[in-house]
DNA sequence: AGAATCTTCGTTTTT
DNA sequence: CGAAGATTCT
């Protein structure tokens, strides 16, 4: 299999084929790093005859794991048995520590396999409640800033008492000590914080030599992608899995490393070459994305960083066209230039084979408002990456809390999210007793809510309220384990009969909880390291795609308990005897919890979304299911999907941040914002070290263009909503831009400062008016015709927007994206109309689709349920 | 207890 | 501008 080899140049080729010792290669951007790590598997694989599960590659994104994975089959031309293990590092860390974290418990201390994962939410709520606890003014010690300290002594590997020792001054002792109460709470949460992932996974492979053999015995070949973003617990890690082989394959760029602020440190490149003394180094130099313009005007941003070994980077592609310069008047100008350019390249360009593919680039996500808004208008899909997530949204995270919950009773930040959501009589009063409770007797507050009912420390209100609540955590947990519905049934009866004893009951104590469906097959062989997880691909996890027609299911709406165990029962899904599956799991906390019921009681379009949302948790979690994934691994996926995750590589139009477009390519790249302040941002200008890494950023988002480079900026930029925008600087990085490589586009500031209009609408509600050719044409406000006659849907939450937004996302076919404003025909029926039919009285319009009168309207009766009427046959009278 | 309204406040990047 | 908090009202 020669040819394996035969397309990659020399120094690929080495990369590739020194696959004994560490190897470090040096790849600069666009050099085919990712070839020579996907190549360098199935090089092992094919001619070095490497069993493939032992080889372990380590990525930045699940995405990016996904396309290796691949990547490497087609470069086999097969797919193994066997998989090679593509993970991020977090994943990675997660899936060690569900298997093996309790090494490390001492007696019944310490966490369990069930641990919880807490995001940054999750970490802030946590903090804001130990500075409270402490009595701390929380304007000097923003839940922020003490978090991001804890973070900063976390990826230095500092615990308290040495942050304590090492503090300088009276405000880094007082955030040790929080520090200290902050992994107390974690620890009596079963929680992990991400960073800790990290961590625990390093103090576990350093603590039990058996574990680390372990998993030294299963990897035995190593590579790591991106790793100039690697910090210190990373670094560690990679130390800890080298083993005595040392086979490891570190890939990455300086040029591009953009998160020291997460506690990357570019020191690791050195550090490995001294670890490991005998490693190779080999340097990838030719740039195979980039037009020579592109890459000399990159070059030449990056070259003023004085801390960098240097090298150069050449292409083959020689000339390609200027990089465009725009320089708008203001920022509502900037997005309507890119979405004209974008137009008209996508014209230019229809009739190209590939399908033409570009992003709009900015440094803060706050700046995609404006390119969003431009697009809409002139009718361009996009898709964005960042901002909120399925994930992030209320309810999602309110239903996920109580799964959460089910798994691990103690994790007090899930707990306290849902205890009242939906409204069950349990307000701030009976939560402060019972976090007293918890505090007096060290234990989590789920401990002290059962000890609060037992011993009747609250009124009798809140007991009655608080015990529903525990039992039907309690019942739901009862699910996980086999015989459920006997089980539940003898509850039930139990709870009908006496006011139980909640310390009686003993499905609490830390029992394994078994959920594993692959396991009731007997298919699985138990015992071997990590074969389980192999059937774990983050990759293919995909919440958002589109259930088949066949398995939708309708979320159930009753009360009645014995109803949601005939749900339970007759769904199909499960033999009996055996422990629930997710979705049923899932339709029962629904159910149980009566979230959808008061959600419709709100019957606002708000609510009802929030209702189509929650329908698509269950079909991902059905979908899940049939993938065989345990709740464990749907709630992993939940907390380690990353924004970067989401692109979807046929999308034509892709917004992001400049982060998140680390790795990729795009024919056409708009960079917009380049002004002082905003990039680089006005928070790195003071240190020398920050700017140089937004310079780095800067690179990274040049290089990211193949073939066209546009680069924009307002002079006039409105920050947070001022009355009146600021005037801006170019951008310093602009003027390391070699001028004869760059071509202006219209607007550049020779017109010196003219007076800002303040009604700057005008350009925005006259697109037609604009042209980036003439840009005080388009700039004059038009006091005549200011009529919103096309202005878009503003609000970014109406229902068909969100309904669209999940039914497109992570989609392979290419869809609208957006909500093109919804046709509200004549009558101006649309959705969250109230209105009332001659027959079923009053609804609330759900869904319109179609236009004019033939449109079909989805209406919510109050008395009558969910009903599918055609506009014009309807007789519907609005309210 | 919980909704509704007013106020303040901050805004980098994210596994 | 929008989220989160504090305050006030029911």
């Amino acid at each position: 299999m020669q040819h394996l080899l035969e397309k990659l140049n020399p120094q690929q080729r080495s990369g590739v084929e020194s696959v004994d010792g560490p190897v470090l290669i040096l790849a600069g951007a666009g050099s085919g790093k990712t070839r020579v790590i996907t190549h360098r598997i199935a090089y092992l694989i094919n001619e070095r005859g490497v069993a493939p599960d032992s080889i372990l590659a380590v990525t930045f994104t699940n995405k990016a794991a996904a396309e290796m994975a691949e990547r490497v089959e087609k470069i086999l031309g097969h797919s193994t048995l066997a998989k090679p293990v593509l993970s991020t590092f977090h994943s990675f860390c997660v899936r060690v520590l569900r298997r093996d974290i309790e090494a490390l418990r001492i007696g019944d201390k310490g966490l369990t396999k069930n641990f919880a994962i807490y995001d940054e939410s999750d970490q802030q709520s946590l903090v804001k409640q130990s500075i409270r606890r402490m009595g701390l003014d929380d304007k000097q010690l923003t839940p922020r800033i003490v978090l991001s300290r804890i973070s900063w002594a976390k990826n230095h590997m500092l615990d308290p008492q040495e942050l304590f020792l090492n503090s300088a001054d009276p405000k880094t002792e007082r955030i040790a000590h929080l520090y200290e109460i902050y992994r107390t709470e974690l620890l009596k949460a079963n929680a992990l914080d991400f960073d800790d992932l990290l961590l625990e996974t390093v103090r576990l492979l350093r603590a039990s030599a058996e574990v680390r053999e372990r998993y030294n015995r299963r990897f035995r070949y190593l590579l790591i992608d991106e790793y100039q973003d690697t910090n210190r617990p990373q670094y560690e890690l990679m130390k800890l899995l080298a083993g005595a082989e040392h086979n490891v394959c570190v890939v990455g760029d300086e040029d591009q490393s953009i998160y020291s602020w997460r506690g990357a440190d570019i020191k690791n490149i050195l550090e490995f070459e001294k670890d490991f003394p005998e490693v190779k180094t080999v340097r990838l130099e030719q740039n195979y994305r980039s037009t020579e313009i592109i890459l000399q005007a990159a070059s030449a941003v990056v070259a003023n960083n004085t801390k960098r070994k240097g090298k150069t980077l050449w292409t083959s592609r020689e000339g390609g066209s200027l990089i465009g310069y725009y320089e708008a008047p203001d920022g509502e100008n900037e997005g309507l230039f890119i979405a004209d350019y974008i137009q008209k390249w996508l014209r230019e360009n229809s009739d190209q084979e590939e399908i033409p593919r570009a992003a709009v680039l900015y440094r803060t996500n706050s700046q995609s408002r404006l390119v969003e808004e431009a697009l809409r208008r002139y009718g361009i899909q996009y898709t964005m990456i960042g901002g909120f997530s399925f994930y992030d949204r209320a309810e999602i995270k309110d239903l996920l809390s109580y799964l959460k919950l089910v798994k691990n009773p103690d994790d007090s930040i899930a707990l306290n999210r849902v205890i009242n959501t939906p409204a069950r009589g349990i307000g701030k009063t009976s939560m402060e007793t019972l976090e007293r409770i918890a505090l007096e007797t060290g234990s989590s507050v789920w401990t002290a809510m059962r000890h609060a009912v037992a011993n009747r420390l609250l009124s009798n209100r809140a007991c009655t309220a608080l015990d529903g609540f525990r039992r039907m955590i309690a019942d739901a947990r009862a699910m996980l384990e086999p015989s459920f519905a006997e089980k539940l049934t003898a509850d039930l009866a139990a709870a009908a009969n006496e006011p139980e004893n909640p310390d009686a009951d003993t499905s609490f104590d830390y029992k394994p909880v078994g959920f594993d469906f692959s396991a009731s097959d007997g298919t699985e062989p138990p015992e071997e390291p990590l074969d389980d997880a192999i059937a774990f691909d983050p990759a293919e996890f995909n919440p958002f795609d589109p259930a088949p027609p066949a398995t939708v299911i309708e979320a159930r709406v009753s009360a009645d308990p014995a109803h949601a165990e005939e749900a339970a029962t007759h769904e199909g899904f499960r033999k009996p005897g055996d422990a629930a599956t997710l979705p049923e799991l899932i339709k029962f906390i629904i159910d149980r919890s009566g979230y959808i019921r008061a959600l419709e009681e709100e019957a606002t379009p708000e609510s009802f979304s929030r209702i189509e949302n929650l329908k698509e948790l269950v079909n991902a979690a059905q979908d899940a299911h049939e993938r065989g994934e345990t709740l464990d691994q749907f709630l992993d996926h939940a907390a380690l999907v990353s924004d970067a995750d989401q692109y979807d590589p046929s999308a034509r139009i892709t917004l992001m941040t400049l982060h998140a477009a680390k790795g990729l390519e795009f024919p056409l790249v708009l960079l917009a914002g380049m002004e002082e302040g905003l990039f680089p941002h006005s928070r790195t200008l003071t240190e020398p070290d920050q700017l140089e890494e937004e310079r780095r950023l800067c690179y990274v988002g040049l290089t990211r263009a193949m073939d066209t480079l546009i680069i924009t900026r307002a002079r006039y930029r409105r920050r947070y909503g001022a009355d009146m925008p600021e005037v801006s600087m170019p951008s310093r990085f602009l003027e390391e831009i070699p001028p004869q490589l760059m071509q202006d586009l219209g607007g550049a500031s020779t017109r010196g400062q003219r007076g800002y209009q303040s009604d700057r609408r005008s350009a925005y509600d006259e697109p037609r008016h604009y042209s980036y050719e003439d840009e005080d044409q388009s700039y004059r406000p038009h006091t005549a015709n200011r009529a919103p006659a096309r202005t878009p849907q503003r609000s970014s939450n109406s229902l068909d927007n969100i309904a669209q937004f999940f039914s497109t996302r992570g989609q392979k076919v290419p869809r609208p994206k957006i909500d093109i404003p919804e046709p509200t025909g004549k009558t101006g029926l649309r959705s969250g109309t109230k209105v009332r039919h001659p027959k079923y009285g009053e609804g609330v319009i759900f869904k319109r689709e179609g236009d004019g009168e033939d449109a079909k309207l989805t209406v919510q009766f109050a008395r009558f349920g969910v009903k599918k009427l055609v506009e014009k046959f309807a007789q519907l009278e609005k309210l």
